[in-house]
DNA sequence: ACAGCAAACGAACGATCGTTCTATTATTGA
DNA sequence: TCAATAATAGAACGATCGTTCGTTTGCTGT
C-alpha cells in the first residue's frame, strides 16, 4: 500500500518531510533561527503535531544537524570512496564538497553554519556539532594520510595541517559565494586546492608535469 | 568635570558602554542572539532606556557591527600601517589579525560571525556586513599588491586569490580555536600563512634563504 | 473489521520578544 | 541659576516563542 518509499511508517514519513524543510531553513537562517511555528506552517501541520516528533527544540536542532550530516556523507564522502585511495580520492572528496549544497537544494552549508553558531554555546547541540566536525576532520586527515602512504604526498606532509587548510578553503568559498555573491568562488577554491596539494607533492612527482 | 574620557556627553558614554557589552555578547551568541532585555539587564538599565539609544533592534545590530569593525581596524589594520609597505605590512596585519580578539576581550570574531549569520538574510544588516567585509577584503588585496609592486611577490601573483585564501586561514583558525578548543590553532594558521606567502615569493627571493 | 496505538490537532500556558507611550529624572548651555 | 533639552524609567501592547495537555483523527496489525 505504500507507494514510492519502501517501508516508511506514516510517522517516519512526516518526520522526514519536517527535517527536509528544517534543513533547508537552517541552511539559510541558521539553527537558532529554526522555529517550531514557522516550520509547522511551512509543512502544513500544527505546532503541537510537529513538536511531538522531537520533544524539544534542542532535539529538533540535533535531528536537523544529523540529517544534514547524513546528506553530506551521502553526497560527498560516500561517492568519493569509489575513487582509488590517496590523492585521487582526496580530490574527489574536495570536488564533491564544493558542489554538495547545490546538489541538495541548500543555500548554505548547515554544518559550517552550525559550527559558527555553537562554537561558544555549550550544550547538547554544540556537543553534536563538535563530534560531527571532528569526524569530518578525521576523515580528511585519513585521506591525506593515504596520499602520503601512496608516496604521492611527501612523507614530511603534516596531514592535520592540510585538513586545517582544506577547511579554510571551503569556508572562504562559502563566504565568497553567499556573502559576496562571487560567481568565481568555486574557481578560487579549486585554485587554492591545487596550490595546497602541489605544495604537498612528493619530490618524485613535484613540479608541473609527471614523467 | 569629566574624569577620564575627554568630551563624551552622558548619552555617548552610556551608548559606548552598551556597545561594549553588545559586542562582547555578539562575539559569543551572534548578532541575532542580541536581545534588548538581556542587554538592558547586563548594563543595568531599563529596556526602554537602552532601546531609545538605537530606535530599533536592527540599528543596534548595525551599531554593534560598526563598533566591532572600529575595534578591529584600531587593533589590526592601523598598527600594521607602521610597518613598511609590502610583505612586512601584510605579515604584520596577519599577525595582528590572529590576536585581535584576545586583545579586545572577545571570544569570537564579530565580523566572521556576522558574515555567517547574514550570508543569506537580505536587509540593512546584511548590507552593512557586506560593505565592511568588502572593505577588509580590498585592504588585503592592496597589501598583497604592494608586495607585488615591491618585487617581493612574483608579478604573476593573483592578489584576489591570496586574499581569498587568507580569509580561509583565519576562518579555520577561529574554528579550531573555538569549536575544537585546539591550542595549536594559531600555530597552524601561521604555518598556513607561511606556506601561502612562500608560494607567492618572486623567483629572486624564493626558497628558504635570501642571498 | 475492529481493537489498540500512533499521529496530529486545537487551545491555552507563561515567558520573552521588539516596540510604543507617558512620565520622571539628569544634564546641559546661556 | 534656571529653563531647555537629553536621558532614563516604567508600564503596557501585541506577537511569537517553546511547551503542555486533553482530545480527536487516522493508521495498522491481527
Amino acid at each position: 500500500m505504500n507507494q514510492t518509499a519502501s517501508k516508511l511508517s506514516k510517522g517516519e514519513e512526516t518526520r522526514a518531510a519536517i527535517l527536509k524543510a528544517a534543513l533547508k531553513h537552517a541552511s539559510v537562517a541558521g539553527f537558532e533561527g529554526l522555529t517550531i511555528g514557522t516550520l509547522a506552517t511551512e509543512t502544513g501541520m500544527s505546532k503541537s503535531g510537529l513538536f511531538a516528533h522531537f520533544g524539544s527544540k534542542e532535539e529538533l536542532q540535533i535531528a536537523t544537524l544529523d540529517e544534514g550530516v547524513r546528506r553530506f556523507s551521502e553526497s560527498t564522502v560516500l561517492p568519493a570512496l569509489s575513487a582509488p585511495r590517496g590523492l585521487k580520492r582526496l580530490q574527489a572528496m574536495c570536488d564533491n564538497w564544493l558542489t554538495w549544497t547545490a546538489r541538495n537544494d541548500l543555500t548554505g552549508c548547515p554544518m559550517m553554519t552550525a559550527s559558527q553558531e555553537f562554537d561558544n554555546k555549550p550544550g547538547p547541540v554544540r556537543d553534536a556539532v563538535v563530534e560531527h566536525m571532528r569526524r569530518l576532520h578525521q576523515s580528511l586527515v585519513k585521506s591525506v594520510q593515504m596520499a602520503i602512504d601512496n608516496g604521492e604526498f611527501a612523507a614530511s606532509t603534516d596531514a592535520e595541517q592540510v585538513a586545517f587548510e582544506l577547511f579554510g578553503i571551503i569556508s572562504s568559498c562559502y563566504r565568497s559565494r553567499n556573502l559576496f555573491q562571487d560567481s568565481h568562488a568555486d574557481q578560487r577554491a579549486r585554485r587554492a586546492f591545487e596550490r595546497l596539494i602541489n605544495s604537498c607533492l612528493a619530490a618524485s612527482a613535484a613540479g608541473v608535469s609527471r614523467t
